[in-house]
Formats: C-alpha cells, structure tokens, sequence
DNA sequence: AACTATTTATAAGA
DNA sequence: TTCTTATAAATAGTT
C-alpha cells in the first residue's frame, strides 16, 4: 500500500519580520495572540522568580490591558520612587501632572504600607507564639517525632496542591478576561491580591486617548542596588 | 564521509513547573534569561501592532528594569488617567461614578485596604514556610513540637477556602456563559454586563488573597474606545 | 556565556 | 474567533 502520507493541511509558523504589520485584521490577530502570550510570559516571570512586574498595553484600538505583580500601582510607584532612573525619563520631577499626581500619592501609600506590614508581621508573630503557648500546656505530647515526620510531608504536598490551584485560576481568570474582552465588554474587577483594576471610560474621557503617534522606545534599567 | 556522532552533550529543555524557584542562584539565571524574553516579546508586540506598552520589572534582587513606548510615563499616565477604575469589592454601581478624583482616591483606599490584608497573609505564608524549613530561630526547641500542627490548621483553613472559590468560580463562569449566550448584544459601558464580570473577578480575587500571598497579582482590563 | 535538546509560542490555514 | 498544524523561538540543564 501507499503508505499514508498527510497532505499538509498547514504551512506551519513562518518567520516573520518584525515590523509593523499593515493589513489591519492581521494586526489585530497578532495582537490578540501576542497579547495572551506577553502576559502569560509576565505572570511565569514574577512566579517563578518572585519579581515585581507591571505591565500595561493598549491594544491598536486604544483598549488597556494591564498586569500587576503586586499590582501595577506599587510597581510603578516603586520605579518613580526607588530613584531608578529610567533612561529617557529621568529622575522624577515633582511638578504635578495630573497623571503624576496619583503615583505621587502611591508614594506615600508605600511608606505606610510597609509600616503596616510591619505590624502585621508583629502582630502576626505574637498570636502564633500565643497560640503554641496555648498549644503547649492543653495538648502537650499530643505529637510524637513520626507525627511531626507525616505532618511535615503532608504540610508540603498541601502547600505545592494550593500553589497549583492558585496558577491555574489566575490563568483562568486571566482567560476569562481576554474572552470577555472580546466580547465588547467592559467594566473592570481585578484577579488577586494587587488592588489595580482595569476600568471603564466615560465619553468625555475621548481627549485622553489622543497621544502623538510617535514611534519610539525607552528602555530603562537601573543599577543602583 | 561519516556523519559526526553528536553524542548528547545536553538534556536539552526540561519541562517546570511554574512556581518560585527556592534555589536563588538557579532564580537569578532564569530571571535573566526570561527578562530578556519578556522585553523582547514586548520590543515585537509594539511593533508589529504599533501598540502602546508600559514594563517595568524589578529583578529579586530589587534592581529596576523598563521598557515604553512610547515610553512608561506617557503609558502608565493615560492608563491612571485614562481608566482605573477600582473593582476589587463589588458593588460599584459604574452608572454613578463620581468625578475622576473620587475614583483615584476611592483606589487608594481599596488598594490600602487590600495592602494590609495582602501583608498580613504575607507574614502567614513566611512563617508556615518557615516551618516547613524547620527553621525556628532563637525561640528553637520550643516551638517546634507544634508549629507543623498550627501550620496544618492554617493550611486547612486556606483548603477551605480554596474549595469554595473553586465552587465560586465555577458556578460563575457558568453563568458568564449562559448570560453571554442569552444577551449576545453588547452594550456601552452599562453595569449589566460589566458588573457581573466585575463580580465574578471580585469573587476570585477575594478568595485568591487568601491563597499564598508570595503570588499577589492583579488583572486590569477595561474599556472600549 | 555558549550549547543543544526540548518545550513553547505562533503564523497560517480551516 | 477558535482549532489545528508545522515551524520558529524561547529556554532548562550542562559545560
């Protein structure tokens, strides 16, 4: 017999060019590919090494779409504050603008933020050192070592079972957004513990989607610490 | 002439997991490498769709790195002014949002509020990890007999909860579709649709706090222009 | 930093 | 848009 061959139903992926893609449905098809794909990219990076990522795009139609780790706002005020300089934009001027005047104000969050988290981590401590006191006198040689072995293991496989969970609805949720963008709707909520959340845009807001159609980059890196 | 033997001088890609890395010169690496990917894919996305981008990364080790086009500033500043709209507790009723102000500063006080849950979950999770580790500081020896069990009790806890979210997020993506199949129309900007997805985010972002703090992460996505 | 073996991401096509 | 497929890219584990 003719050994069955398969006609190729695909070319597969061809390389590409990177430059700006003309045909205005192509476009937006990379966009929305590409765009599913930088996120998840971002969301792998700040997981699997615990860095802080803000990210925000807007689409070539003009939607936002952003990412935060912890969340966009402390990210960004961290970077306007931290005293990295960004390459283009140097050091943080104070003069207010009014888009400036909220991160400014996130500065100031940051400072008592990270008094509170003070406190909690205190506060935190203290009522698990009560708690084992407690512990201690009612149920005192309630464990043995091989107790303490199984528990241990199974702390473990808890810890890694939540950790799964956790990636796959932030996926999940990350996906029900994309889906539902496309759908035209609107409004916004937000997936964790970050606090940011996309919005909604009131027709007088028109203005501000005007921006010069420049076509630059900035990159920044700092190197101070 | 003989093809040269390549004997397998590498494993090649392994498959990981996606989750913290613990060994931290591995974490360092993989940061590097997948930095470079993550600013690259941004660098593409901007160019092949002409879309506006904003990145900012801080490295574990704290160092700054960015990348805007047309730069951060003017991105993140027509996201802030553009549409952040708070949404992590539900009931907002977005057909009477006040002015811009109220909305910014109805942000921070959510995101302080969300602050110090986040920090006090993060002051659990460091120290169910550190009795993972079996590391108890100076206090050693008598602690440890019983954090395993404290830590247990609070993982079920976080189990629980778990469990309900799962049931929440199923119940309500069901409903997302059945509403999505009923009313296939769209609408502008109207609470209809848009709370009921705001709902649905709220909800897992509720639960998801709840989960390993360590992952904090905030989804935005919002309006149609 | 360079090197592969593999896993992922995607350009096209349906 | 969503799914499939062939191929380009990214990258984990080594050296």
């Amino acid at each position: 017999m003719i050994p069955p061959r398969k006609k190729k139903t695909s070319m597969g992926r061809q390389r590409i060019e990177i430059k700006r893609i003309e045909n205005e449905e192509a476009r937006q098809v990379c966009f929305s590919k590409r765009r599913a794909g930088l996120f998840k990219k971002a969301t792998e990076l700040s997981v699997l090494c615990g860095a802080e990522i803000a990210l925000v795009v807007f689409s070539p139609a003009g939607k936002p779409f952003s990412f935060g780790h912890p969340s966009v706002d402390s990210v960004v005020g961290r970077f306007l504050s931290g005293g990295a300089a960004p390459t283009p934009t140097p050091v943080v001027d104070h003069r207010m603008v009014p888009a400036r005047a909220s991160l400014v104000h996130e500065l100031d969050r940051q400072y008592l933020e990270l008094g509170e988290r003070l406190a909690a981590e205190r506060a935190r401590k203290d009522a698990l050192e009560a708690a084992l006191r407690g512990r201690w006198g009612s149920t005192a040689g309630l464990l043995d070592a091989n107790l303490e072995e199984i528990g241990l293991v199974e702390l473990e496989r808890l810890r890694e079972a939540l950790e799964r969970l956790r990636w796959d609805v932030a996926m999940r949720v990350n996906q029900l957004v994309i889906e539902v963008q496309t759908r035209s709707v609107v409004m916004g909520g937000d997936a964790a513990a970050g606090g940011f959340v996309g919005g909604f845009l009131a027709a007088a807001e028109e203005s501000v989607v005007a921006l010069p159609p420049q076509h630059g980059f900035s990159y920044g890196y700092g190197g101070i610490f």
